[in-house]
RNA sequence: GGUGGUGUGGCGAAGUGGCUAACGCGGAGGUCUGCAAAACCUCUAUUCGCGGGUUCGAUUCCCGCCACCACCUCCA
């Protein structure tokens, strides 16, 4: 395969060669859990997803890692994030953790999101993280002040390589107790001694403490996906200082390469601002979700490319959501023809349109994922299929399950905006038989031109959300 | 101040050294329809932030400038 992908790390379009033929290890950041997740997590979260599902569709064996960060953010007052949520609504801060960790994986089932295959927690890794830093003070890159253990950024001669900094550039760190123990502002902290009052605290070689932040990701990616390892995704926001702490801890410590491949995705904005927790500017997931079908949330998400930022609006959400209703209503049709089409018939000449759809499909997702234009390769065989099915000429159902086929898996297994079609359940056999008969009804009032009833029965049911729409072979429906 | 990124039609957005600058949304007109809806067709940027340069030719390469955003402090 030719996947080219952008490397953060040296800025440039490369060829994606993984580290074992055939295997993929990923690491992406995940999310820190002491709220709901917002539109800004399901941006990357689903664009990450769309590469993991496109990596798999490729033949390639991935093995995907996601963390869970429960402890070590601090915020500007030293408080720790967790901490400071528990003590608002008298929690334990496992109690957070859980319930917004839960929460976090409903979301992102409902987006359709398939899950990681190891989503390990910080706090499950304490003796990795241990174990790494007792590495870092013995090779000389890190330091222990009074049950603190720091790294010294001077002792990492590639720090910055990622996000471009050099230390001397670097604003010199403000939190001013941390700054009496550093022998450098830039330094970072590996282990914090925990306060009296703190509750999340362990047991280590320095005395009762706390992880620092990058650690984690560091100590659970080498665990999981070894030193060395392809792909390392994450946000925009996360590549200094979160993302290069990663690599300069890895690499000191296990003497390797940390991630070859660095992908980095763009935020999403509102008003051109970051949407994020810290300014309050967000909508979460769970309130999107009921205006917007998921799909419609993943066309969104990849309305630009990865590394772009996306900016939230009404607007774009009912743009999104009409794209959608354009695609998805040509699937719709061709599900409901193969139930009625007849057998046999080979369509060789929509094959063809098929195949060049798939080539093409897989022409731009292998040049660094490009998800807008895979969604523009649908939409252009949309137009096709659309002619196809409304030209009048009766389509067989071979080529009718070629077209589902090509829906379902560019558009399902690998975009994940086409679902995949319902089994009916009993309940939903009588309400179409239902709503057959009052198509029936409606035709017979429509023959003797008694429109005021035909178009008393549409409304109706419109008011119940069932769209009807005539065609020259009958009156088919839909739920809004 | 430093670093990274962006600037393409009414909106979102892809893209390329030169063929008609994708695609979607929105808008206008049309076909179809009892009317709708959906779909399809046509139209909707002589132009790609501004000024130079390289070139036979630049939106695309180079330089400068302007604007916006992100990061440098917790955030995907």
């Amino acid at each position: 395969m030719a996947l080219k992908v952008f490397n953060v790390l040296g800025r440039e379009k490369v060829d994606f060669v993984p580290l074992t033929p055939g295997y993929v290890n990923i690491y992406v950041c995940g999310p820190t859990v002491y709220d709901h997740a917002h539109l800004g997590h399901a941006k990357n979260y689903v664009n990450f997803d769309i590469i993991v599902r496109y990596l798999r569709f490729s033949g390639l064996n991935v093995l995907y890692v996601q963390n869970i960060t429960d402890v070590g953010h601090l915020l500007e007052s030293q408080e720790d994030r967790i901490l400071k949520k528990a003590r608002e609504i008298q929690a334990l801060p496992m109690q957070i953790v859980e319930t917004y960790a839960r929460s976090y994986f409903e979301d992102m089932d409902a987006l359709g999101v398939k899950r990681p295959d190891i989503s390990p927690r910080a706090s499950g890794h304490i003796p990795e993280q241990i174990k790494m830093i007792e590495t870092l003070i013995a090779k000389g890159n890190a330091y222990e002040v009074n049950g603190s253990v720091y790294f010294d950024v001077g002792s990492a001669p590639g720090y910055g390589k990622l996000s471009n900094r050099k230390v001397e550039q670097l604003e010199a760190g403000t939190r001013e107790v941390v700054r009496d123990e550093k022998r450098s502002p830039e330094d970072f902290a590996l282990w914090k001694r925990a306060e009296p009052e703190h509750i999340l605290r362990w047991d280590s070689p320095w005395g009762e403490g706390f992880p620092g932040w990058h650690i984690e990701c560091s100590a659970m990616a080498k665990k999981y996906l070894g030193p060395t390892f392809d792909i390392h995704g994450g946000g925009i926001d996360n590549i200094f200082p979160h993302n290069e702490s990663e690599i300069a801890q890895s690499e000191c410590a296990n003497d390797a390469d940390f991630a070859r491949y660095w992908l980095i995705g763009g935020s999403l904005t509102v008003d051109g601002v970051k949407m994020s927790k810290s300014l309050g500017n967000f909508i979460t997931i769970k309130d999107a979700l009921r205006d917007y079908r998921p799909q419609v949330v993943r066309m969104f998400a990849m309305s630009a490319h990865y590394g772009s930022p996306v900016d939230y609006s009404e607007e774009a959400m009912r743009s999104a959501n009409a794209g959608w209703e354009r695609l998805f209503g040509a699937v719709r049709l061709t599900r409901s023809m193969m139930a009625s089409a007849p057998a046999g018939e080979d369509g060789g000449a929509f094959r063809e349109r098929l195949a060049q759809a798939r080539a093409e499909f897989i022409s731009v997702m292998d040049d660094d994922f490009n998800m807008p234009k895979a969604v523009a390769v649908l939409q252009e065989l949309t137009r096709d299929v659309n002619t196809l099915l409304n030209s009048g000429q009766a389509v067989g159902r071979a080529t009718l399950e070629a077209i589902n086929d090509t829906y379902n898996q560019l558009g399902g297994d690998v975009l994940g905006i086409i679902p995949a079609a319902e089994a009916s359940s009993s309940n939903g056999q009588r309400e179409a038989g239902l709503i057959q008969l009052l198509i029936d009804m409606r035709k017979q009032a429509r023959a003797n031109k008694n429109y005021a009833e035909s178009d008393r029965i549409r409304d109706e049911l419109a008011r119940l959300g069932v769209v009807l729409e005539d065609r020259s072979d009958g009156t088919v429906w839909r739920v809004n």
